[in-house]
DNA sequence: ATGAGCATGTGATGTTCATCACATAAGGCT
DNA sequence: AGCCTTATGTGATGAACATCACATGCTCAT
């Protein structure tokens, strides 16, 4: 089979092994196969827009492979990265279902492998099956999750060093290096990205790294961050 | 019958008048039959608290009648208002359906009509009706709407005046004087309680308010705001 | 290897606000 | 009315950061 962009592509839901894990994908036999048939499997390269927000909601994009960035854009130019989407999220799921423009700009950061699925063919799946109605708000509860993350990191801390220093703490969290003595991590943003993500400007990141590095609690080696010291780290993130 | 807190209490989920207007509560009759056995009619005085953030979900909160502030905190003693809810919104939501401690802290700022219904029989009732999951879908999106929109503001405007015209909009906005040349509106909550909404201090926004004063933007009589300069404000909403 | 283009490092400067510290006003209660 | 409490108004001050302006460093394609 063909493998655009150097992916290999899951062919099918039905014999997919990453399904188990997934909130969202692990659907019972029967709603499974009627997916399969209302599905478009479809590949992204790097850079690519799944959606901007303001469009009117043409459905679900359920990422398989691959990591996606979500952003918020204002019209003067400025941007805030709200989420990195990884495989087993769907996106656009909320403006698909209330038919209200999609909220947010989707734009893959790999090459990624996602499953589409027309508007008005998943609503009709959804009204057939409690199931898989249930999972989509299972997933919804955990976007509406994330967002009030969002919104307690941006309205309640005073600092960016708080806020970098909790970004840096939720990344080492989910790549199970958290429990590590040194966990580390790979940065996949530029800081550039990292001040979307935490709300303040390229600069600030620069020299708040530079700081964190000068009072060993952080080293980089390449594009992989040592943390050197979580409790200092910590008490950055909590207090001040 | 008695009317605690000095509400007339709505008996029935069946005949209640409102029911049409609100995306949960307009559920098919057999749903509603069952609901109406679940659910418990609660009342509760001005200042109640519903839930607090961090406590594991019990269940939802129908509001019928009231509204409720729903708030994020910080250990510190922080506070950010996400959100005034209006009757008709389920409270609590996407902690009872994702298991996860409640995400925000849910306080009565009127005295409040609400149902209660526990946990498990509202997931149960749920995996029962697929109408009332896809409405539950409906709200959950709504929430997650709301949420974008208070990133968007709290993220992408670089000024306290820029959110506080925004937030003024908006309430122009729902209370549906937005048309008007000189749209009104009632300032139910305190600069205090106003600043924590736009992640500021108390002072800021009475500063705010003198300026806009000042510059005949708003005025004020008594506890009603009028806007007297609709496009000024829109300028410092949109721009700078 | 060499230059183009982007990412990162760093200083100088000015704005925006939080914070502290009061003064004044506006309700509620006895 | 008078008192107490909570809300609002306002100045002074300093900290945190955005912004501008470059310098340097990396990486990739030719």
């Amino acid at each position: 089979m063909l493998s655009p962009y150097g992916m290999e592509i899951v062919e099918s839901c039905l014999t997919c092994k990453l399904r188990a894990d997934r909130i969202f994908c692990n659907l019972p036999a029967s709603a499974l196969k009627t997916f399969e048939d209302i599905k478009y499997a479809t590949a992204y390269p790097q850079g690519a827009v799944l959606f901007v927000e303001g469009q009117l909601p043409r459905g679900i994009f359920v990422l398989c492979k691959g990591s996606v960035k979500l952003s918020i854009n204002s019209p003067n130019g400025r941007t805030m990265i709200v989420k990195l989407a990884e495989p087993g999220e769907v996106l656009g799921l909320s403006a698909t279902i209330s038919g209200k423009p999609y909220e947010v700009t989707a734009e893959t950061i790999d090459p990624c492998q996602v499953n589409f699925v027309k508007r008005d063919e998943f609503l009709r799946f959804l009204k057939d099956d409690v199931e898989a109605c249930f999972k989509v708000a299972e997933q919804l509860s955990e976007k509406y999750h994330n967002a009030c993350e969002e919104v307690r990191s941006l309205g309640l801390s005073h600092s960016a060093a708080e806020k970098l220093a909790k970004l840096l703490l939720e990344w080492s969290c989910k790549n199970g290096e958290s429990s590590k003595t040194e966990p580390r991590l790979k940065l996949r943003l530029t800081h550039e990205e990292i001040a979307q993500m935490i709300g303040t400007s390229r600069e600030t990141v620069t020299r708040l790294f530079a700081d964190m590095k000068k009072h060993q609690i952080v080293q980089s080696k390449g594009s992989t961050l040592v943390i050197r010291n979580t409790a200092a780290l910590r008490e950055i993130a909590n207090h001040n």
